[in-house]
DNA sequence: GAGCACTGC
């Protein structure tokens, strides 16, 4: 059912010269190529510069299971086998039980033997190989390791099997991604190397992974890669970690606000030192503030402003610090170019006094020349236009260009333009396939960034910043970068999301600029001038500085961590947005008056859900409301993107309205979402045809109703259900046939009420001139043109959203009688 | 009569 297509690679077949690969080999790495002196004590056995050593994967889908590409070495003249294969020997020799009683050390099954001896000449010509013993010998006398490593250095699958033989290491090793295709492929690459089946496929599988949805580890699994959030479910349950010898935190440079929350709980648990083995930490980032990251984990209160880090004495860090010297700011994120196998003598460093330790890998990059605006452009998507057939003509194919802009709307507004112009090339000219990418984009659609392009012809990726992290788009010679990104910010004095472009960070220029130097010398068209690039803020805003903290507060709260105001975050967020939040639990009544968790807020905090949404399924369990089943298909919904498909055409959209009316309810968004899951469910025969009649996502449905059953799953693990309730019911009342009195108003009005509950900051009243104002905070908003209420007057409405784009809109909008309002907004205490 | 970058439990 759920196809994988395995993107096409070369495979690690020793048949290396490919042509892709030669003429990548020919072609000398950046420091080489500008001339910078450079000692070479390890020349001999330099694995080639061939870049881009895939360990993350890409994927462009939400639903994981339906298409992962293999993290993948693609280096080029392997050593033969020596250290690595004793390290596996080492490990089987292992006195663990034997599983089912079987002899200790069953022989591999060839095929997985056979794969397994073919990667180690692969692994053992990444950056990393040649630090594995310093990394061993770092963490044997300290219990943190921060590691900066860039793309293609190979950390994430080899960092956890150097650790796996250590003599601390007696149980598993966590690895958390952002992301959970990455965790997925790097689990399954890493199972490979390892000569191991995955998961739970047999009850000796060494490597497993856990993910929303997707759980598989093995009673003996060592190496466990996990997404953030899975990691911080399981702190629920465990606030020690007792299962794990270790932690690594990978991307920690990407800084969501669960890796934030993950550093902190990791600082605080070998801080208060409650368990009885020492739990061993490793950081690893590709563009690291390392001295931050070096402070975080080593502050004796008091001396953390005094001291003095001092950088690993490796190449990559002296190539770097070269640069800064020259007075040109870092080329490259992290290393500038680097070259391998360069073997320092002390490649991990830390001050005697220190905790922590420190390691830089180098990674594999060629150079990209910048060239920059020579004046600002107040219109980046025409400059975008310019740079394309200015590369398109210069440049030589093949090498596909990569255009960062800032939403679909510009996006599709340059896919227009390159066409037009695409049209009046002279014969003779390649041709040009533009090719949109974003987040909403139907799948088949993202697809085609993987698929070659005709002969002749250069790809133009026209890309919002998916493109940054989510997915690695092949083939890309240049970049041309708008400057720009969209962003989200949370108010706190308003409460609302603002949703606004604005200028990225130079570490965001550097990564978007490092995507055309992958598989080639690049170049990177910056839609700005060199002064507009100086005055960019260093690095992006940590999400958590950005962001709603009352999720943040709650899964703390319930790890146990009573002061919230002094967590030990990495960045402290201000007093007043971390009060803001607490003063929301507690009207959610998630805290008590003191400040504690409260029964409420326990069962809120586990769910896969904001406190607000917990809030409204927990009171549309209460016996007087009785609604959870509606609610759950509610929630579910407003936990997908959009489940109705936008249309571009005046003709499709009135046809998609016709379609939709049956499903459009009165009473507002939210019971047509109801109503339309309800529909969806109860469609016996094809529901992709159902979904495609009426103008709504089949894969947004689907996510729905994964959703839908994780939550009904979840409500009878928190006894707010019956357990019959999962089985396969797609029925909504619990007993259909006893209870036919129950009107359709009282239970749009349970429905309803139990939204209030949560969304009781989210109410806006009607007043004499058309407009509706919050109940709390007299701001004016207006219901977002997607609402079936859009146009309508009535008396009040809640919202499950409130956003500010060009102004500020309530989206998700429900109409209900003032008077409810009154009520709820009492019980919280408004 | 507007238009929503991206993750994740």
């Amino acid at each position: 059912m759920p196809e994988r297509v395995l993107t096409k690679f070369e495979d690690d077949k020793p048949t290396v010269n490919k042509t892709t690969t030669t003429s990548a080999a020919q072609n000398p790495p950046v420091a080489l190529a500008k001339g910078k002196k450079r000692k070479r004590n390890g020349t001999t056995n330099t694995p080639t510069n061939k870049p881009d050593t895939t360990t993350q994967s890409i994927e462009v889908d939400s639903r994981p299971e339906k298409r992962i590409e293999e993290p993948e070495s693609k280096s080029q003249l392997p050593r033969p086998a020596t250290n690595g294969a004793k390290q596996l020997h080492n490990r089987s020799k292992s006195n663990r039980p034997p599983p089912n009683g079987r002899p200790s050390n069953p022989p591999l099954p060839p095929h997985l033997s056979k794969r397994r001896d073919a990667l180690l000449p692969f692994r053992q010509a990444l950056p990393i190989y040649q630090h594995a013993d310093s990394i061993r010998a770092a963490l044997s006398t300290k219990n943190t390791l921060i590691l900066t490593g860039e793309t293609g250095s190979g950390k994430s699958t080899q960092v956890p099997q150097f650790l796996l033989s250590q003599p601390w290491c007696k149980k598993c090793i966590a690895i958390t991604q952002p992301r959970r295709v990455a965790a997925i492929s790097l689990a399954r690459r890493v199972a490979e190397e390892m000569g191991s089946s995955l998961g739970n496929a047999s009850p000796a599988s060494k490597v497993g992974y856990s993910v929303r949805f997707d759980n598989a580890a093995g009673p003996n699994t060592r190496v466990k890669f996990l997404t953030e959030g899975m990691l911080l479910q399981e702190m629920l349950r465990d606030p020690e970690l007792k299962q794990y010898s270790a932690v690594v935190v990978d991307e920690v440079h990407e800084r969501s606000v669960n890796v934030d929350l993950i550093l902190g709980f990791l600082k605080k648990m070998q801080k208060e030192g409650k368990r009885k083995d020492a739990m061993k930490v490793v950081v690893m980032s590709a563009t690291a503030d390392v001295e931050g990251l070096v402070k975080f984990f080593d502050d004796e209160e008091g001396d953390i402003g005094c001291k003095k880090i001092e950088r690993v004495q490796t190449d990559g860090v002296q190539s770097a610090e070269s640069e800064k010297a020259k007075g040109k700011g870092k080329q490259k994120s992290g290393s500038g170019g680097v070259e391998n196998g360069v073997v320092p003598v002390t490649d991990t460093k830390s001050e005697p006094s220190s905790t922590v330790s420190t390691c830089f890998v180098e990674g594999r990059q060629y150079p990209v020349k910048t060239i920059y605006l020579p004046e600002p452009t107040q219109d980046f998507v025409e400059s975008a236009l310019k740079s394309i057939f200015q590369i398109h003509y210069k440049e030589p194919m093949p090498g596909d260009i990569l255009v960062f802009l800032t939403g679909q709307d510009t996006v599709e507004a340059l896919e227009r333009l390159v066409n037009e112009y695409a049209q009046g090339m002279e014969e003779g000219v390649p041709k040009i396939l533009a090719l949109p990418l974003f987040a909403a984009l139907p799948q088949h659609a993202q697809q085609k960034i993987f698929q070659p392009a005709p002969s002749k012809t250069r790809k133009v990726i026209l890309a919002t910043n998916i493109a940054e992290t989510s997915v690695t788009v092949p083939g890309v010679r240049f970049v041309v970068d708008s400057g720009k990104v969209k962003i989200k910010h949370f108010r706190n004095r308003l409460g609302l999301d603002s949703l606004l472009v604005k200028p990225i960070s130079r570490s965001a220029a550097i990564q978007r600029q490092g995507r055309a130097g992958r598989e080639a010398p690049g170049q990177c068209y910056r839609l700005y001038t060199e002064q507009d690039y100086a005055s960019l803020e260093p690095r992006t805003t940590p999400e958590i500085l950005r962001c709603d903290l009352s999720a943040a507060l709650l899964t703390m709260k319930a790890r146990g961590v009573e002061d919230v105001l002094n967590f030990p975050f990495l960045d402290p967020p201000p007093r007043e947005a971390l009060e803001k939040a607490l003063l929301q639990l507690l009207q959610l009544g998630a805290l008590t008056e003191t400040g504690e968790i409260s029964e409420i807020g326990l069962k809120i905090s586990k769910l896969p859900l904001t406190p607000t949404l917990g809030r409204v399924l927990v009171e549309a369990a209460r016996p007087e409301r009785d609604c959870l089943l509606d609610i759950i298909d509610i929630i579910s919904c407003l936990s997908v993107e959009n489940i109705f498909v936008n249309l571009v055409t005046e003709e499709k959209k009135e046809e998609a309205e016709a379609a939709r009316r049956e499903l459009y309810k009165r009473e507002g968004d939210h019971m047509t979402l109801l109503t339309t899951v309800q529909r969806y469910a109860e469609e016996r025969s094809d529901r992709k045809v159902w979904t495609e009649k009426h103008f709504v996502s089949h894969r947004a449905m689907q996510n729905v109703m994964d959703i839908r059953k994780q939550l009904r799953q979840n409500c009878v693990q928190l006894s707010l259900l019956p357990s019959s309730s999962t089985a396969h019911s797609n029925s909504n009342s619990t007993d259909p046939s006893s209870n036919p009195s129950a009107s359709h108003d009282s239970r749009t009005r349970s429905i309803l009420h139990s939204l209030l509950r949560g969304f009781a900051a989210n109410t806006a009243r009607l007043m004499p001139d058309g407009s509706y104002r919050t109940l709390l905070g007299n701001q004016t908003v207006a219901i977002h043109p997607s609402s079936v209420l859009f146009g309508r007057k009535v008396e009040a409405i809640v919202f499950s959203e409130f956003v500010f784009t060009n102004k500020s809109y309530a989206r998700g909008v429900s109409a209900v009688q003032l008077d409810w309002v009154g009520e709820v907004l009492e019980e919280v205490g408004g």
